[in-house]
DNA sequence: CTTATTTCTAACCAATCGTTTAGGAATAAG
DNA sequence: CTTATTCCTAAACGATTGGTTAGAAATAAG
């Protein structure tokens, strides 16, 4: 016995992902919510409750978008190989259109790394953390796989989640082939 | 015929320093700076002209700051040893008392970056770049001086340059544990 | 002491931030 | 149709942002 809505929460999440991606999240205004997801802020906040709310569907959103690489990457059947493939799966994802956005994870987390008000923010650190250690946890069965006694495969698996972060911001940067000298190098020594 | 200033201009930008240091320069605002300079808007304005004023000098107050570790790697007599002893003298002075604020010149870059309003901060950008570059010509001399070419110690260089911004994000993370095993497999690569 | 010049205090500016809300528009159920 | 419930428009909220300014306080030169 009431009005529907004209919009669909997916959709507009859609949306909002592509702008905090390019824009970050404080630099994210709600008035540039508005007109990117094009509903008001009335729907927005009955829909998503806040900002951060609007944000925490977004990184969720975002995890959705990588799943594709990150399960080919379980699912295949190499080693270190397939990491050093899904390093270059990711870094296609964090281009468009000749420019880099980099890794929403990871520029997120160092965007609020800085934040001296760590009251808030608790909830995005959370997801941000649950996706860095899954990931680290694959690194470290595909070494495994390959060999590796699990002491080892711990270590490199630490050097390659702080390279990947490095990929991120480096993306952001550097040239296409000094990201691809950088990953040759990164896999020469593991 | 005037009255004179009771503040140095340097003893007040080192307090600014900290200050953007620590919390990033979108998240400094002048209320903060006044408190923590000690001097009050009009002061801060007529002596530095903008906030942005105010940070320009703050980098090259950083970029004393951390001129001695520059000039160690620059006269030493090792090649990429001298490197290693440069990443491991960088991370000492990212540190203060228990938590690490990274490279104030790495986090800028990093927040601007992710700037859709780049009319402004270009000034700041080539501050940047221009400590970027000098690191990057140390590194490729010292490369030099432990005997490889030109190519391959330019493409080793490029590569350093990324992995020590990854030291400064990945510092204010990671535990000291797990950057020097990062450091020590980098340096094993190359 | 008088005067010219500079520094400082403190209030104020418009703009923007994230968030809330009153009231009208739409619609499903009776 | 009426009625109950939901959604949307649009204005406003207080707080904070970077930046400005009028006038008092201080001081060196004459």
């Amino acid at each position: 016995m009431a009005r529907k809505k004209n919009y669909e929460d997916n959709d507009v999440i859609e949306k909002a992902t592509e702008l905090f991606w390019r824009n970050g999240y404080e630099n994210t205004s709600m008035s540039l919510l508005e007109s990117t997801m094009g509903i008001n802020k009335f729907s927005i906040y009955s829909s998503f409750g806040s900002k951060q709310g609007v944000f925490l569907q977004s990184l969720r959103c975002y995890r959705n978008k990588l799943s594709p690489v990150v399960i080919k990457l379980k699912h295949s059947n190499d080693g270190r190989a397939a990491i050093k493939q899904y390093f270059y799966d990711c870094l296609v994802t964090y281009t468009d259109a000749n420019c880099s956005k980099g890794c929403l994870m990871t520029n997120t987390r160092a965007e609020l790394s800085g934040n001296t008000r760590g009251d808030t923010n608790v909830d995005i650190l959370i997801e941000i953390d649950s996706f860095v250690q899954y990931q680290k946890q694959l690194f470290i069965d595909k070494l495994i796989f390959d060999g590796e006694d699990t002491i080892s495969a711990t270590k490199k698996a630490n050097y390659l989640i702080i390279a990947k972060q490095a990929i991120s911001s480096a993306s952001k940067v550097h040239s296409l082939h000094e990201i691809n000298d950088f990953i040759d190098i990164t896999f020469s020594s593991i």
